[in-house]
RNA sequence: GCCUCUGUAGCUCAGUUGGUAGAGCAGCGGACUGAAAAUCCGCGUGUCGUUGGUUCGAUUCCGACCGGAGGCA
């Protein structure tokens, strides 16, 4: 029995994944399903470049703006809700497509990755409180001797990560390299196509990241994130790259113009994590950005699509 | 016009008591399984402002010139 297609359309930020995305689902009868590890939450509208009022009229989006941002949220949180929203989308004979920067969340729809399922707990804060009293040799030493795999992969300054692998063990008694076999037993239930965006010259990217953010402040950023800051928020959404950055202005520490410059190279930088992530993924189907309007980048991918169809 | 300081990586600056140089940031590459817009790792050739001189050898010392900052007129 054939499986359901799913079109995915990923690529760094700022390189009109949310335009093609739309004209995509358009062209299909499709509808959208974000994978954006920012766009989940309420509020936090510029920053995060959430489609607009305008694009969300045009074809139903799902997975936006639907966390407070005081609410914490993780990549096994988004599986559930996305598997969910697919199926949904395909029962209704519909096609999803998903449209998002998020390399993580969108890897583990590719994959199919299964995550085990365990309460709350507050092990990870111990485990911190323990690194910052005994240091991390200590710790991944700890780890050395229940999962030396683990151990040996991660370097000795991935805090983080070590204490992720201590926390899964204590957590779930299985450690993190078996529940990662663990994670890949099933294959995907759907049909990827999946269409990547690039760039051959960088440049031209970064240009479009920096009048984004140009864009994004005209828009009212600065009151966006005075608003976000007089609120509580999850230590999840505070990593959102667009308030942090303002932060310092906000408190007069710097000037605004040294604000935003962080703000671009942050934006910029970050969008150079996400070419990397992607790149390695050798079933997407690249198209360049540069001197390409969205006429030109839709018909390809409906072609690329047409084709994926056909084989 | 005179005096002082200054000119080294894209940026901010170290440094070489004369044997052609190194940090931070940026940039580039990589990793990534419950924080992922997060986090971690790796990568340093650049006319040492230009040009003469001294020297076996000058980015380093000396002179002139050019640029920048300050002071005195």
């Amino acid at each position: 029995m054939k499986k359901p297609l799913v079109v995915a359309v990923v690529g760094p930020t700022a390189s009109g994944k949310t335009a093609l995305a739309i004209e995509i689902a358009k062209k299909f009868g499709g509808e959208i399903v974000s994978a954006d590890s920012m766009q989940i939450y309420k509020k936090m509208q510029i920053a995060t470049a959430k489609p607009t009022e305008y694009e969300l009229s045009q074809v139903k989006h799902h997975l936006i703006g639907y966390v407070g941002c005081d609410e914490e949220y993780s990549v096994a949180m988004y599986k559930n809700d996305a598997v969910r929203t697919i199926d949904e989308i395909i029962s209704e004979g519909k096609l999803p497509v998903v449209c998002g920067g998020t390399g993580l969340y969108i890897d583990t729809l590719i994959k199919n990755t299964t995550f085990l399922e365990y309460e709350k707990n507050e092990i990870r804060s111990e485990l911190e409180k323990l690194t910052d009293e005994k240091g991390v040799e200590f710790v991944l030493s700890k780890l050395r001797e229940i999962d030396p795999e683990t151990a040996a992969r991660l370097h000795k300054n991935d805090r983080k990560r070590i204490i992720r692998a201590l926390e899964v063990y204590e957590t779930t008694g299985m450690t993190i390299s078996d529940q990662e076999k663990f994670s890949h037993n099933e294959e995907s239930k759907y049909d990827w196509c999946v269409i990547g965006l690039t760039c051959e010259n960088r440049q031209v990217l970064y240009e479009r990241i920096n009048h984004r953010v140009d864009i994004m402040l005209e828009q009212g950023l600065l009151d966006e994130a005075r608003d976000f800051f007089n609120n509580s928020c999850s230590a999840t959404a505070k990593q959102a790259i667009g308030y942090k950055e303002l932060k310092p202005y906000l408190d007069g520490v710097v000037t605004l113009n040294e604000a935003v410059e962080k703000l671009k190279m942050e934006t910029r930088r970050y969008a150079k994590r996400q070419l990397t992530w992607f790149r390695r993924n050798k079933d997407i189907h690249w198209l360049c950005i540069d001197n390409t309007d969205k006429k030109v980048l839709t018909d390809m991918s409906v072609e690329i699509i047409n084709k994926h169809l056909g084989d």
